[in-house]
DNA sequence: CGTGATATTGACCGAACTCAAAGTTGGTGG
DNA sequence: CCACCAACTTTGAGTTCGGTCAATATCACG
């Protein structure tokens, strides 16, 4: 608890925040509602607006966990890897989204994770981070439910592979993607994808044809515009309601 | 940090434990390499050996989140559900494993646990487990790795159901448990299965039938005895190289 | 504007699903 | 303790959804 009543003691009041604008991990911060003092402390740990360029990994499967990230603009995927050259994608992540959690359980990276255009993270050294979390209960308390959160997303996606069918699954793909944006203040229903159909396709384990037909059959049904990566959602609430059958 | 100032006070060095004999925490502490007097303060907050009887659940989905619990025996299934009545396990839980990460993402279960056999665990109330966290470093890494290992399986799950033939997953599946029994002492080689096959299948994303003829295959390729639920793999290492194509 | 990468569409194929029937298991009550 | 019966498992036959292969179309980038 020290550290906390030493920042307390070196900044009784907030100053201004200098260098990263768009910070995610201050985001982060305010919905954890820490106080000024707790919020400057976390900040002086950030590396801020690391830049990763399109198609760069930000971290490789087997590599040693350094450091949480939190994305400040940019998207990313994860995969993972079967021995015979099969690929999974685990993720795709956006603003707001915390990379790193798949190297916590063992101390290395499971996955390769890589910039799908050019994209900004903020990080925090982890051990560094655990003591943080450790300070600062309102942090700790956002730290297990951000994990928690991704468990409860992973569920969801084994639902996805285990259970639905080809054109659900693509159809829950846009939902969630319609759903992620509009949380960030764009729209729900006119937006680009970040990637192609063969990535699709790695998420939601089917082939890119697959993909590119389950959009042709979605377009004929009138539910979405499709033109290449540009989508429109159409009649939004047919296709909430086509994925509840 | 009071805490632990306190039961140092109380307990300078460790008294016998009393209760519960087989206390999966316990076996959490020794393995965080808790001192003894944080394993006692830790003890003092653990509802010991709860019963739950074949078929009982532990937990429904939509509950609000109690108590973190540690299975002492016993097996259980988690699952969630699809709104067209559409299940998918997403894991088989086992002596030593973590119950009820599934709520920490929003503080309401997202899965039904279950019992698949008469089990034991004991539990801590959430909000005290995040305190003993808090006071305990050596618990709060460990309970990091565990939430990071959970996301890891999850992840290898992925890979499974999104880019694997149904016989390559009944293989895994086996192989996976053999590998758990085998980390409790148990035979690698000879178990007996917990669950059927329907719950296999909805484990895997397969329907049961097909389970049922990946098992009469891998018996026919002599691979494994399968008498009923009772498996013996008779050929390990070949077992794990036909996975690897 | 050209060119390699990406996307669409079609025809065919095959792995897994569905439906069905027989066989086996295990839990219960006589 | 054994017989019965419902639940579970195996196996077979036919179907279907998504995969494979291939040809064309479109896009994005230099």
């Amino acid at each position: 608890m020290d550290a906390v009543v030493n920042v307390e003691r070196s900044f009784p009041s907030a100053p201004p925040r200098i260098g990263c604008p768009h910070c995610g991990f201050t985001e982060w911060a305010t919905s954890a509602r820490l106080t000024s003092a707790e919020s400057q402390y976390m900040n002086g740990h950030v590396v801020h607006n690391r830049r990763i360029r399109r198609y760069e990994h930000v971290h490789r499967s087997g590599a040693a966990l350094a450091t949480l990230d939190v994305i400040n603009s940019g998207f990313l995927k994860s995969t993972v890897s079967g021995r015979d050259g099969s690929v999974q994608v685990t993720r795709f992540s956006m603003r707001g989204d915390l990379i790193g959690l798949d190297a916590i359980g063992s101390g290395v990276h499971q996955c390769d994770t890589i910039a799908l255009e050019d994209a900004h993270l903020c990080g925090i050294e982890f051990t560094a981070f655990e003591r943080l979390v450790r300070d600062i209960p309102a942090l700790q308390h956002q730290f297990h439910k951000a994990m928690g959160a991704e468990i409860s997303r992973d569920y969801d996606v084994m639902l996805l592979l285990g259970a639905m069918r080809a054109e659900e699954r693509v159809a829950i793909f846009l939902l969630n993607l319609s759903r992620r944006f509009a949380a960030h203040g764009c729209s729900a229903v006119k937006f680009r994808l970040p990637m192609q159909r063969q990535e699709i396709g790695n998420y939601l384990g089917l082939k890119l044809e697959t993909v590119s037909r389950a959009f042709s059959h979605l377009r004929a049904s009138e539910m979405v515009a499709i033109d290449g990566k540009d989508i429109e959602i159409k009649n939004l609430s047919r296709l909430r309601q086509y994925i509840q059958r």
